[in-house]
DNA sequence: TGCCAGGCCGGGT
DNA sequence: ACCCGGCATGGC
């Protein structure tokens, strides 16, 4: 019998934690099919209209924008922020976001002339940085917009993300959005799939268990420390 | 009823 | 570099 000596690479671990709690996801509930967008631009326009929203309210501006027939880059452009305001009224916020709207297209226009086709060829990190100077696009926007509508290998972050994982003690209680980005980056494999599904589970978990009050009696992940 | 949602900006220390 | 008020509707 040979002696096995494992050596305890603390990354191996972490990474067995986060795959493991990806598949206790995705066995309870599926794949969440992400993102519920028929467009790159439908992504984008999702993206800012949930802003600290609930995708419920999201739901009804962007049937409103789609039955006026201008959910589309040059449907938002020419749509002036009068009418786009009350289009998109539901998702809250509704002057700040027809303003964020409006300035994404404008950087669409002057930085690729208005095509998604050319953004998407675009260095992603370049492209993140630019995206993280235009008006109303934060962190989580930028992630989103780069994993879902271009799908870029990009770890995306939100308020549930760090819950769970601070609950779970996988992470400090302080920890900041690059350091959970990097956390999730540095011991996952780089894979758009995994990545997009990932996310999407984290969010459908914590809209059921983890909100500001949590319920965690049924969750899935209750018992996910005393394993191993 | 009050609290919260798939954040972000700008001004103040 | 942090901290905080403002932004706003709709669901539970």
């Amino acid at each position: 019998m040979q002696l096995s000596i494992q050596i305890m690479d603390p990354k191996i671990k972490t990474r067995d934690k986060l795959l493991e709690i990806f598949n206790v996801l995705l066995k309870e509930f599926g794949p969440r099919h992400w993102w519920p967008a028929k467009t790159r631009f439908e992504v984008i326009v999702g993206a800012i209209l949930t802003q600290n929203t609930a995708w419920k309210n999201v739901e009804k501006a962007i049937s409103n924008l789609r039955s006026e027939g201008i959910l589309s880059f040059k449907g938002i452009r020419d749509t002036d922020e009068k009418e786009l305001a009350a289009l998109i009224r539901p998702s809250g916020y509704f002057n700040q976001k027809t303003k964020k709207l409006k300035s994404f297209i404008k950087f669409a226009t002057d930085v690729y002339g208005g095509s998604l086709s050319k953004m998407i060829k675009e260095d992603h990190w370049l492209l993140r940085e630019k995206l993280l100077g235009v008006y109303g696009i934060g962190k989580e926007t930028a992630d989103s917009i780069l994993l879902y509508a271009f799908d870029k290998p990009v770890f995306v972050v939100d308020i549930y993300t760090y819950r769970i994982l601070s609950r779970h003690k996988l992470i400090p209680g302080e920890s900041s959005y690059d350091y959970i980005q990097d956390f999730f980056m540095k011991n996952l494999p780089s894979d758009i799939y995994l990545y997009k599904e990932y996310h999407a589970l984290l969010v459908y978990l914590g809209n059921k268990f983890c909100r500001a009050k949590p319920v965690c009696e049924p969750c899935p992940l209750r018992h996910i420390n005393s394993k191993s």
